[in-house]
RNA sequence: GGUCCGGUAGUUCAGUUGGUUAGAACGCCAGCCUGUCACGCUGGAGGUCGACGGUUCGAGCCCGUUCCGGAUCGCCA
């Protein structure tokens, strides 16, 4: 006999029905004479009555069970308002196993998270009982779904590209699958479908989308999944990089809102530029949550007699340390040393009066303009950094992250998104000295043909842009460069022929030449957005069967070893 | 691949200066208990202290090697 309700499904207007739940024992409480068991299944629990302990022999928790019994109210006292269905309880009358837990359990589920991960990988279908990470589980779903929605709402078609193709010369370490009737010869998996959507662009599919699996030999991060990840992978034709912008910031923004009670910045989101980004925030995914702000002083102390900032760049950071203590500021110091810098000035400013060793450098005149400048209110502080211009931005950006952390000024109930744009195109790689392309070499240079013809390479930007929230990059994408003229010269640029071009991007380059329509998009992280959403601070966490940090699935044996035949099969000898 | 941290009961951890039989909590097993909801009470089982080697009268603790795990950097067009 099946069952006739869910385990969240029995309230008051069911009293006095006969049911029959199945479920997982969650908790057994025996009280002697009376005992309650916590029935658990995918939608939620209900407390089931026993008075009879034999027929409880043999079922342990975790034990697949079938309840059958009535409806009963709970006592007032007796309620429980953690439950949703803490309301009523069911009389049971008859009990059958359905699925017997023999083995012990080696962790308790409702404490799995706390359980070291190589174990909770290992059983992960225990840990995916856990409510919580369940629920995780349940959310990727739901928002996967909406997604999909969302973007074929705004006329875009999902199209599956393979997941069997050729290996691509630049990017990321491919997974290589060996080609039986092909001996010697490799698939690749994707790193992602660029080249296949760029494909379906040119073969005049309007608005492409899909929620792609990609493929990345790298090792992991917190918020990077060793081998496998999804993206909602989308382009358009005839579409500039506003028109991109504008479907991201309405689908990101929709499901944001939809899935977390966190207030969400409202589209259009901020456009920062890279330059500005490193600047102001120190790095080209800036938290914006963190209302701290880099300023560049380098002018400033170009001016002023203090040999150890003089002539080299300086930024400032103006900051609200009232009632921090000394300490406040030796642990600021410390962490400066500890990621390289070689000391951390500041100035205090109050009753308009500044304190500090620099203090004595400065003039009546420059103090005025300095604060004028930094815009620095009494009672502030003003850190200085001071380094190479090859690492100060990134320094400045660390302590910013530092002070707002331990100033606690970070709002970490709201998600604030931002676009980086305008990327360099290129960039002088500091080994060879060569002129390599930045980020992607499928962008379209701003300007065109002709900047590439006339600018100096290195002042070129390429329509390509990032989406990040709250310190974290949520995708990149780009307005892709469809020309074969201004592809031939941007490759050019870089160093390499028209030979090379094909060599490396045939099929790409050689449809370009039949006639491909300006296109654009972007490719914005699902595990990533669903790790924000759920607010957890691993991606391993919203991903049901995740591969552990070492990219190894302990739970089924990936990798693992294949037998001598397969081998052969392949055409592959493994070497000692 | 580099650097740092860790490995003690099923799980999470403590373990003092190197010294008798290595502890706690939760879980597990048994008994008691008719209103709990992380039930409670009593008792019990459970350990190659990651592995190997060394120093020592004596090693969970000190030294070396190695394996495994975590963090971080490299890497991620």
């Amino acid at each position: 006999m099946n069952r006739t309700h869910t385990c969240n499904q029995l309230r008051e207007n069911n009293i006095g029905e006969q049911v029959i739940l199945e479920g997982w024992v969650d908790t057994i409480r025996d009280h002697g004479g009376v005992i309650f068991i916590d029935l658990r299944d995918h939608y939620g629990l209900t407390q089931v009555v026993f008075n009879d302990d034999s027929v409880l022999k043999g079922v342990t928790k975790e034990t697949v069970i079938s309840v059958k019994g009535t409806v009963t109210k709970r006592d007032e006292e007796t309620v429980n308002t953690k439950l949703e269905t803490g309301l009523i309880e069911v009389k049971a009358t008859e009990l059958t196993v359905l699925g017997p837990c023999l083995n012990t359990l080696p962790f308790e589920i409702t404490n799995s998270t706390q359980t070291r991960e190589e174990v909770r990988l290992k059983y992960r279908y225990l840990d995916l009982r856990n409510p919580k990470i369940h629920q995780n589980i349940v959310l990727r779903s739901k928002v996967i779904s909406y997604l999909r929605k969302q973007m074929e709402e705004l006329g875009f078609m999902e199209i599956n590209t393979p997941i069997l193709t050729a290996s691509s010369p630049e990017g990321a370490r491919d997974y290589l699958v060996p080609s039986r009737k092909h001996k010697g010869k490799f698939y690749a998996l994707p790193q992602a479908p660029q080249q296949f959507k760029q494909l379906l662009m040119t073969s005049g599919f309007d608005r492409y989308f899909q929620i792609a699996p990609c493929f990345r030999d790298e090792d992991a991060r917190q918020d990077r999944s060793p081998g496998e990840f999804y993206q909602l992978d989308f382009e358009m034709a005839f579409a500039s990089q506003e028109d991109v912008f504008e479907v991201a910031e309405t689908v990101i923004y929709n499901t944001f809102s939809k899935f977390s009670d966190k207030p969400v910045s409202k589209p259009p989101f901020k456009r920062i530029t890279f330059a500005d980004s490193m600047l102001k925030y120190g790095s080209d995914k800036p938290d914006l949550r963190n209302p701290l702000i880099i300023q560049d002083l380098t002018e400033f102390f170009s001016k002023v007699e203090f040999p150890l900032f003089k002539g080299k760049p300086v930024r400032g950071i103006v900051a609200n340390c009232q009632g921090k203590s000394k300490k406040f500021f030796e642990d600021s110091l410390k962490f400066a040393m500890s990621i390289g810098m070689k000391g951390l000035g500041y100035l205090t400013y109050t009753d308009g009066i500044y304190k500090g060793p620099i203090e004595k450098f400065l003039s009546p005149e420059q103090k005025a303009e300095l604060t004028e400048m930094v815009g620095i209110k009494d009672g502030e502080t003003l850190f200085f950094i001071c380094d190479a211009i090859k690492v100060v931005n990134r320094l400045a950006g660390e302590i910013r992250t530092w002070l707002g952390q331990n100033l606690d000024v970070i709002n970490k109930d709201a998600y604030e998104f931002c676009f980086i744009v305008d990327f360099p195109m290129y960039e002088l790689n500091s080994e060879t000295n060569k002129i390599d392309f930045t980020h992607n070499p499928f962008s379209m240079p701003q300007g065109g043909l002709e900047a590439l013809n006339t600018k100096d390479p290195l002042e070129i930007f390429a329509y390509q842009y990032d989406i990040v929230c709250n310190g974290v990059e949520l995708s990149s994408g780009a307005v892709r460069n469809h020309n074969p003229e201004i592809m031939k010269k941007a490759f050019d640029i870089a160093g390499y022929s028209e030979e090379d071009l094909k060599a490396k991007f045939g099929a790409l380059y050689t449809a370009f030449n039949f006639g491909a329509p300006p296109h654009a998009g972007m490719a914005p992280g699902i595990d990533r957005m669903i790790m924000l959403i759920a607010g957890e601070e691993t991606i391993r966490d919203v991903i049901a069967f995740p591969l552990n940090g070492n990219a190894q699935d302990l739970m089924m044996g990936a990798p693992g070893e294949v037998t001598e035949q397969q081998l052969r099969e392949a055409n592959i000898r493994v070497r000692d």
